[in-house]
DNA sequence: CAGATACATGCAATATATTTGCATCAATTT
DNA sequence: AAATTGATGCAAATATATTGCATGTATCTG
């Protein structure tokens, strides 16, 4: 959940225009806890009011390629979105439960991580460093003894 | 490329029987130095000898399943195998380029991670970490600039 | 203001990666 | 040799994402 961002704002810092739509899809990341799916991000939206699947895609796309949006991979099939590294929001890394499919995010702190080395040594061009863990969340360790 | 490896023996290591299949799956994924996609293991492996994609399919969710491959996310759609971490291999990160797909490994210590703090305090089960690097490889950047 | 332009969106079709169901084959046991 | 078990193949289904094209909507230009 995130109070400080003002979505408009996000999207405007990022040279886009705030239609309506791009505004509802980056609220949904943005108000959300846990990075989504686009299947997730479109039957939210779709219990407000009728919006394409693919529309919903394409402002996906757009988001990212603006760094407004960052994709997170898991060790599933579908990519899940959250709100791209910014002033109000370090990078972290994401804990993926291949029972449930959610995905958490894990403070900043809880692995310590020292990219210097690699910037400094690696010959092509690094956009990002993405840091998943992957396993069984809490919950479902816990309905599995059931 | 594994020089240390006798694939019969990481099979039935892991309790699995060696079939001429399975043996052929894992050498494609040993003797590559960077890890593959399901695709692509299909194709080399077609070219000796006829098998079925669906067969490859389901090699590699055994050898996954019983730790002898690791299916390794990318920035893109399709998943990667690589031989898993064992006595000859160390964990370690990989670099996705996102030009042209490929995925390399790079070196255990190219950066440098402290898991510890984690393994402690997280409550549900963690199995394992996935270190990735998106950019754009050495090759494709120079390509661009022609 | 009318027409032109540029995007944003929707809909249908398509692509890609993977999985499932079921039949068959091959090896091993009885 | 029959029975059992697991490995493989083939066709079809599924999940996710992308493309092409038509339509709508806002903004610009004269």
């Amino acid at each position: 959940m995130c109070h400080q961002c003002n979505y408009e704002e996000l999207l405007s810092d990022a040279d886009l225009e705030a239609t309506p739509n791009r505004v509802r899809v980056l609220e949904v990341i943005g108000n959300n806890r846990f990075p989504l799916s686009a299947s997730d991000i479109y039957k939210i939206l779709e219990r407000s009011s009728t919006i394409n699947r693919v529309t919903v895609y394409r402002i996906l796309d757009l988001l990212v390629e603006h760094d407004v949006v960052e994709r997170i991979s898991t060790g599933g099939r579908a990519f899940y979105y959250g709100l791209a590294p910014n002033d109000h929001h370090q990078p972290h890394p994401h804990f993926y439960c291949k029972k449930c499919g959610q995905m958490d995010c894990l403070s900043p702190e809880s692995l310590i991580v020292d990219t210097e080395p690699l910037w400094k040594t690696y010959p092509g061009q690094i956009d990002k460093v993405e840091i998943r863990i992957d396993g069984i969340c809490k919950n479902c360790e816990k309905s599995r003894t059931k």
